[in-house]
DNA sequence: GTTGAATTTGATAATCATTATCATAATTAA
DNA sequence: TTAATTATGATAATGATTATCAAATTCAAC
């Protein structure tokens, strides 16, 4: 199986908090990685109810806070409400263009873009540490 | 007085809407403009109510919707909760350098940064309407 | 100015995502 | 095995926002 080195990063990171492992947060962790798609909690809580129907949903809630916290994940927030959870360890950075017609989205990265923000952020003596760069319009599928 | 541009833009687009004026509107768009803040819908609330302490939270957020479709104001969220509205007519573009430690945050823009996200979106074939750029780090006070 | 149809308003209930609470269960170091 | 600590799930609480609805206001037509 795979997806040993994410599980090997938040055992120890649970580890190194004194917390102490559970079923649950392993399910969770695992449906997470096995889903590549930017789940909000209650999705990934539905998933996760397929194997243990028990689980409820402010473990899920917990675990991907802990997800964060240990860099497997990252928030994000598109124009709707509810707070959605991308894969972040073994990903490459990238940044969303969101289409305004049918809601999804692509993934893509300019290294100029990245390095430019750097630049900006030192002519404001800011020491930079991520970013969130969203980008909306119309897709080539809902242009024709 | 002032931002009788502004107003004449919302006057216009509540006429060609088929809607109609109010006092409460009026009071809220002036309050807005006038104050220079990312302001909630709460925050804004709060200073509408010193003119008229019986204008409700509902028409704040009813109105602030309004401004934000005739294009006098934009949505904006930081990594909080509540959505922040700010001025966009009259106001150059620009993103902002959040600050982790103390939540303050600042404005600035890049020209080439603008210019390379229209080249990302025509690699993918995307028509780019707007985007929203977060630059989280530590602001220069809080490196000290 | 009056009328009347349509819209607006404020109070409040409803909703939705998320967090807090707490009694019980599971984990783990000794 | 024990004992102390943490995790869990159910559910209440919270906070932001939206929906509902009766009463008030607006405004075009007379």
């Amino acid at each position: 199986m795979a997806f040993e080195e994410e599980q090997k990063i938040f055992n120890s990171f649970v580890k190194e908090k004194g917390l102490k492992q559970s079923k649950q947060r392993d399910d969770i962790l695992l449906t997470f990685l096995k889903t590549e798609k930017h789940l909000t909690a209650d999705e990934l809580h539905s998933l996760v109810k397929k194997k243990n129907s028990s689980t409820g949903i402010a473990t899920v809630y917990r675990t991907l806070k802990l997800l964060c916290e240990c860099g497997l994940s990252s928030e994000l927030r598109f124009g709707d409400r509810a707070v959605r959870y991308e894969h972040f360890y073994g990903h490459e950075h990238h940044d969303h263009l969101v289409c305004v017609k049918c809601g999804n989205f692509i993934e893509a990265v300019d290294p100029e873009i990245e390095k430019l923000q750097e630049r900006l952020a030192k002519k404001v003596n800011f020491s930079l540490q991520g970013h969130k760069l969203l980008m909306y319009g119309v897709c080539s599928k809902c242009k024709k």
